[in-house]
Parts: C-alpha cells; sequence; structure tokens
DNA sequence: ATTAAACCTTGATCTAAATCAAGTCAGACG
DNA sequence: CGTCTGACTTGATTTAGATCAAGGTTTAAT
C-alpha cells in the first residue's frame, strides 16, 4: 500500500491537480480547461499482481497511464521463450493510439492502478489539444531512445552488467518519483520476481539469482529481504553496469 | 547505383511529387503546398560507404530522410563492443525533433543520399503542419515497435533464428519498396558486412558467417556472391526465424 | 604483376550462461 | 501447528556461441 493508492482511494473528488504523477503522464503539459476534459473522461482500474490488463492481439478499448505500481509489456514465442519489451512505471503510457489491437501483453507485476481513457474518444482529443499531442510525440520518442539502450544491454552486456544496470534504472526511476532524495534512490523494492527480472534482461531466473547474490557478497548491494534492495556503493554500482561513468547526454 | 540515385543527380529539378520515397516518408501526409515549403528547404547530400553521418553527442544541425542506401544507428561501449540499435533504410528518418544533440552514432553502411532539412526550422514546421506531425508520431510509434520486436530476437533468439530474421525483415522492407513483387524480395542484396550484422544480431562476426553459411547449406537460401542472396524457400526461412506463422497483428 | 587492405571462411578451444536437479525458505491456509 | 505452494538458492553438468588462430578471396592501389 503506497501513497498514491491511499490518495486514490481517500479522495472524494479525484482530481487531476493534485495526481501524484500529474507532473510526468500525457497530460503533464495540459492546462486547466484541458485537465477538466480529461477528468470527466478518466476512471481508475486497480490490478492485482499477475493481472493481465491486455493480451497481445486483443482489441484496445481503453489506453491510459500507470499511476501506482509496476506493470510489464511482453512478447512470448511459441514455444514459451519470453521478453519484457518494457518496464511501465508510474506516468508511463499504457496502449498504442492508432492501433485497435495490442502487439505485446500488458501485465500487472505488483498491485497497479491504471487512470484510463475510452480509446476513440481519447484519439479524438489527441487531435484536438496539441499538448496532448506534444506530450505524446516526446513520450514515445524518449520510450525508443529507452528501447535502444536497451537493445545495446541485451546485445553485448554480461550477466552481471545486465543486472547491474536494472538495479541502477529502478533506483533512478525510483528518485524520479519522490524528488528531493537525490538522483538516485538508495533503499527500495524492485516489485519484480527473480523470473520477471530474467524476462527483461534475457537471462535465466538462475543466472539472476546467482548475479544477484554475487552482487550482495562483493558489498556493492545489501538484501533486506528478497526483493528489497539498498545501493552500498552507488559509483560501484554505476562502473558494474559497463555504462560510460559520466552517462547521460550533454545537453 | 541504383535508379533513385540516378533520379536524383540526374534531374535538373528535385521535385517532392516524384521522390522514391514520398508515399512513406515523414512527408507522406502533405499536401502540394505543404510539400512546397519542404522542397524550399531541403538539400540533398550522399556520404560514401563508412563515413560517418554524426556522432553520438554531437550537435545536430540537420534531420532528414534517407532517400537511398543504408545507415546504421548504433552505440559503442568504452571497451569497443559495440550494438547497432536501428536499421535506417529508405523513407526512414533520421534525428530527433525536440533533441539538440544526437544520442547515437548514425554511419552510411552503403552509399546513402539523405534528403536533410535544418533542425530548428523543421521543428517549427513540425508545430505548424499537421500532416507532418501527425506522421512523424505515427513513425516514432512504429519504430517503437520495430525497437520492440529486435528486443526479442536479441533476449531469446538462437543465432540461426537471429540470421534468419534479419534476412526477412531485409527481404520485407526491399518489397515495400519496389511494389508489385510480393510481399518479400525474392533476390537482393544485404548491403551489410558480416561485422554490421553481427552489431545488429548482438553475435560475433564468425557466427554470423557460419550460421548464414550453414542456411545455405540447408536449402534455404543461395548466396551469389558474398552478400547477394536469394531466398530459396520463403516459408522455411519464416519458421527458421522463430516467429509466429502467421507474423503480423490481425488487423 | 605485386602488394596491400578489407572482408570472409573455417577450425580448435574455451567459457559464460543455460539447463538439469535438488534443496531451502516464508507466508498462506486448512 | 503442520504442510503446501510459490519464490528463491545452490550445485553439477552441458552447450551455444565467443575467442583465438590461420588461411582464402576480392578489389584496388603501387
Amino acid at each position: 500500500m503506497n501513497l498514491s493508492a491511499i490518495y486514490i482511494k481517500g479522495s472524494s473528488e479525484e482530481k487531476c491537480g493534485n495526481c501524484p504523477i500529474h507532473h510526468r503522464a500525457v497530460c503533464a503539459y495540459c492546462e486547466k480547461a484541458e485537465l477538466m476534459i480529461l477528468e470527466a473522461m478518466k476512471s481508475y482500474k486497480t490490478y492485482s499482481p499477475g493481472e493481465a490488463i491486455i493480451w497481445a492481439g486483443d482489441e484496445m478499448r481503453f489506453v491510459g497511464s500507470v499511476v501506482s505500481g509496476v506493470a510489464s509489456l511482453s512478447q512470448t514465442m511459441e514455444d514459451g521463450r519470453k521478453q519484457m519489451v518494457g518496464l511501465l512505471l508510474p506516468s508511463d503510457f499504457v496502449g498504442r493510439p492508432g492501433r485497435s489491437h495490442a502487439a505485446f501483453d500488458v501485465e500487472a507485476t505488483s498491485e497497479v492502478t491504471l487512470c484510463r481513457f475510452e480509446r476513440k474518444p481519447f484519439e479524438k482529443l489527441l487531435n484536438d489539444v496539441p499538448h496532448l499531442r506534444q506530450r505524446m510525440l516526446e513520450m514515445a520518442l524518449d520510450e525508443l531512445d529507452a528501447a535502444r539502450e536497451w537493445m545495446l544491454l541485451l546485445g553485448r552486456k554480461t550477466a552481471r552488467e545486465k543486472i547491474s544496470s536494472l538495479i541502477y534504472i529502478i533506483a533512478q526511476r525510483e528518485a524520479d518519483l519522490k524528488p528531493g532524495s537525490g538522483s538516485v534512490a538508495v533503499e527500495f523494492d524492485l516489485k519484480l520476481t527473480r523470473e520477471a527480472m530474467a524476462n527483461y534482461l534475457g537471462l535465466t531466473l538462475e543466472t539472476v539469482s546467482r548475479q544477484v547474490n554475487a552482487l550482495k557478497k562483493d558489498g556493492v548491494i545489501d538484501l533486506l529481504g528478497k526483493r528489497q534492495v539498498r545501493i552500498r556503493d552507488i559509483a560501484r554500482l554505476l562502473q558494474e553496469t559497463g555504462d560510460d561513468a559520466d552517462g547521460g547526454l550533454p545537453c
């Protein structure tokens, strides 16, 4: 149970204005009047861990934003091999405007609350509201960059580098949501099983288990419970990811 | 030397109307008047094989469309490990509006002709012309889907499945450009060295060489020269990719 | 022609991660 | 309070693909 979940359940009026993800979601650039239109259209739905939000091939009746929890976008081959192709964290968008059917499976990994809009009216709005369209393009391009970073990880990194990268990225996104606590969270819940991590990293769950414990043994992280991680040495962790020390783009 | 290159060099007037990629590029939805604005802004530039179009971190002065040839988007780690994260074929867009600096390296793999626009004026146009913006969002979302498909390949496919997938995808895109010849080209040039293929597939060049020759030995493809491929059995090739027999989305 | 420089192939060996196989552990439930 | 189930760990063994190494081709320049 987290703060945003309490907010949603406890509040008699579900105002976009004090929504925890308002500043990062599709609606980030919307003005009061535009938010009011969205407010009238939206509805919340909560999914329990493991529950399917939509299957590849299904008709997409709605699109929406992750308000809390973690969902996964994934693809499965006939013989059962599975690859996660996106991790949907709070503020991420679910669904693809302009497509009537889903291309990937979307599943709730932890308990997930979605702020949903019916697809057709939302697409119409996307046409009419430049702020929405602008943010949508920006988010799509950001996701494209993230997907491409992930391709480097999948194609070229070692198992240890993969695990380190995943932990680092989750820590970063965790910090983004609770500003003021630095650029990287020090202690947090992975919210993913070993198997989910394996599917994301292109590994087996055994390899994930071994590498996580190796990072612990080597003093890079602490484990407080199976999924609760504390980073002991951030510089060291970053180094273990194999990425450029100075990370981001020089803008 | 291909037809579109001849077209560009030989033509005294470079009209968008008879541009070979007009129906698939960013400008696909533009009307006459809009095309005339683009026509006034554009300039062609040709790069020779191996030449850098832009380096990661550089300021992006221009954006544009690939008119002919093949370019690659890639990322390199400090120790030299390299991963291609996108194959830019004719009609694909180069550069990211809203970013001042490039996130990835772009290199000409074969001789490449680009239809270029200065970035700033183009971004302004993107704001003013809905047709352009609409196509841009669509292309970004399509590329995102393609990147995610590629993540499955990188994370879960075997070397043989990877090679088969690459050949199949290039054959498909080849056919798209010369409509009427079926949904998949039967004979075409890969336009990639073994090393480039390896960097795209997350393999080594030796493994690529072995698997390409194995596919030949097994009668799936013929090699007419190192890079010229003829598909002997398309159904068989598709099966070797490991993908669902019925391929695409049910729309 | 001769040499050089890319590019590609092929073989031998090695190794990181997969696979196979038991366990352990913690919480849920009768 | 036991025992069941799902998640995780740990060990032994196998294997796909990497790495190391040596040639072979083709094209182009000297």
